[in-house]
RNA sequence: GGCCCCUUCGUCUAGUGGUCUAGGACACUAGCUUUUCAAGCUAGCAGCACGGGUUCGAUUCCCGUAGGGGCUACCA
């Protein structure tokens, strides 16, 4: 059974490369008819929030990656919070100690701080030098009774080396002796990343461990603690990076970097999850997938090895389309309680015509506001350089008059009567239709950029045209 | 500093020891359409980081250099 997991710790909103790297996940198992699994790792008291707890669930609900096993659901391998699996962490770390694979360490965080600026002063690498290493009994007892805080670290066999079977880039060795007796418990007893990872994913029995390639590095002290278990290690999927423009690691000064922002923005879930697919993966010459295609063609041999860029450009083209795409209904759903706190409450109808006459131009949802503007009011600017070009003609004032007197006679007020009445204008007057629709559409929605002009008088309706046309400004 | 990973158009990517005159997409430019802006369609621009090998032949294999990223925490 394949079994993958995505393990974010409750530090903030879901960004951009742990929503992505949780759709790998969730591709994976959903491409293998496995189980994928949501685990929190809370582990680090300081920095974890029940709130960025919520955000993640709002990120991964908003993306559609729902999870077989894991908070709210439950499942046999809980529990899923890393900080309700305490027991659990250290029942394995005093398995070590007493296996002698572990020790306890009174070092403190300042004394060892001092040695590691004192090593990178000497250009040496700064690792633990295994001062407690050898710690009698007498002595730790001693340690303890006088409230010593203590850790607990790995006995590292520093001897050969470590080779990382990697599903995306085959593999990558370590030499053994460059690391050093990392902490698996910290002093307030709750047990490390690298520590607490290995425990969960072997008991959870996480068959394919996909993540970061951040991650990269870290995984021979895993393997090392898997090793020390006598367990079988997962295999190992590392995935390259998501970057921002300027090739750096994406963070907040590469502006949004959580997906519920970009939700906010107006970003469709589709469009979102489409495109940081396509971030680290590729198939063929395709670009766009629907969910259902992106579950049929996964793989982890189409992962990619080399670090992405975040591109907003091509996000933003994603998007339009799928707002070209989706369902009427859903779009008018999206945008009419934007148009409603813009510009009050109107009839369900027209602002259904308004949106999918504005459709085409949408790249983020809340564009429809400013291009609806002269939908839904009277209070709107001309363009002055428009109105020396469209109004000051000679013929602007006869080519609005005309226009009103037929539109208020016209029976019945549609497009395909309307078309009728500017193509007769334009024949009588022997001048291209642009001549005519120019000044109309200034005069109308007080730019020379909106949809099909004769959606528009159709949509906007009699009176307002025939306002409008009176009160251009000539 | 040490170690690890990565390197195809500006960006995301396809690709194979010869079929590569390196394919697609975004962006950009031009044209078509035309009542504008979009959308759509067509075309164009633009890349195998560099240096050595291996080979009859390398973008593709190996080594080095450079550049980028990561790890080196009682963060994950």
């Amino acid at each position: 059974m394949i079994r993958v997991r995505f393990a974010p710790s409750p530090t903030g909103a879901l960004h951009i490369g742990g929503a992505r790297t949780a759709l790998f996940n969730w591709l994976y198992a959903r491409n293998q008819g496995g189980q994928f699994i949501l685990r929190i790792e809370d582990t680090d008291q300081e920095r974890s929030t029940l709130e960025a707890n919520h955000a993640i669930f709002r990120g991964l609900e908003w993306l559609g990656l729902d999870w077989d096993e894991g908070p709210n659901i439950g499942g046999n391998y809980g529990p899923y919070y890393q900080t309700q699996r305490l027991e659990i962490h250290q029942k394995h770390a005093r398995q070590l100690l007493d296996e002698d694979k572990a020790y306890y360490c009174f070092c403190t965080p300042e004394e060892l701080d001092e040695k590691r600026k004192e090593a990178s002063k000497r250009k040496e690498a700064p690792r633990y030098d295994g001062k407690c290493r050898k710690l009698p009994d007498a002595e730790i007892k001693m340690l303890e009774s006088a409230g010593r805080p203590k850790v607990i670290r790995f006995r590292l066999p520093a001897v050969g080396e470590t080779v990382v079977h990697d599903l995306v880039r085959d593999k990558a060795s370590f030499q053994n002796d460059l690391l050093d007796d990392f902490v698996i418990i910290k002093s307030d007893g709750f047990p490390t990343y690298n520590f607490a990872c290995v425990v969960d994913d072997h008991l959870m029995e996480i068959s394919h461990v996909i993540r970061g390639d951040d991650h990269l590095s870290n995984t021979p002290r895993q393997i090392l603690l898997y090793q020390a278990f006598g367990w079988k290690p997962p295999k190992f999927a590392h995935i390259p990076m998501i970057l921002g423009k300027d090739k750096a690691r994406l963070s907040k000064r590469h502006g949004a970097t959580s997906v519920i922002a970009y939700s906010d923005m107006g970003y469709l879930p589709e469009a979102m999850l489409n495109y940081i697919a396509r971030l680290g993966w590729g198939f063929k010459d395709q670009e766009v997938f629907s969910r259902g295609e992106l579950i049929q063609k996964f793989s982890l041999k189409g992962v990619t090895r080399s670090p992405a860029v975040f591109d907003t450009d091509k996000l933003n083209w994603l998007n339009g389309k799928y707002i070209r795409q989706i369902l009427p209904e859903r779009l008018i759903d999206l945008c009419e309680p934007l148009l409603i706190e813009a510009y009050g409450n109107h009839d369900v109808e027209y602002i259904k015509k308004v949106v999918l006459a504005l459709r085409d131009r949408l790249v983020l949802i809340p564009d429809v506001v400013p291009l609806a503007k002269f939908f839904f009011t009277d209070d709107f600017e001309y363009d002055q350089n428009a109105i020396e070009k469209h109004f000051k003609t000679e013929h602007a004032g006869k080519i609005l008059e005309t226009l009103k007197a037929r539109l208020a006679q016209l029976e019945p007020f549609i497009k395909d009567k309307i078309e009728l009445i500017f193509k007769e204008l334009a024949k009588e007057m022997d001048v291209k239709l642009g001549v005519i629709i120019h000044p109309c559409r200034l005069a109308l929605t007080g730019t020379l950029e909106s949809p099909p002009m004769y959606d528009v008088i159709e949509i906007l309706g009699r009176e307002k045209v025939i306002n409008r046309l009176v009160k251009a400004p000539l």
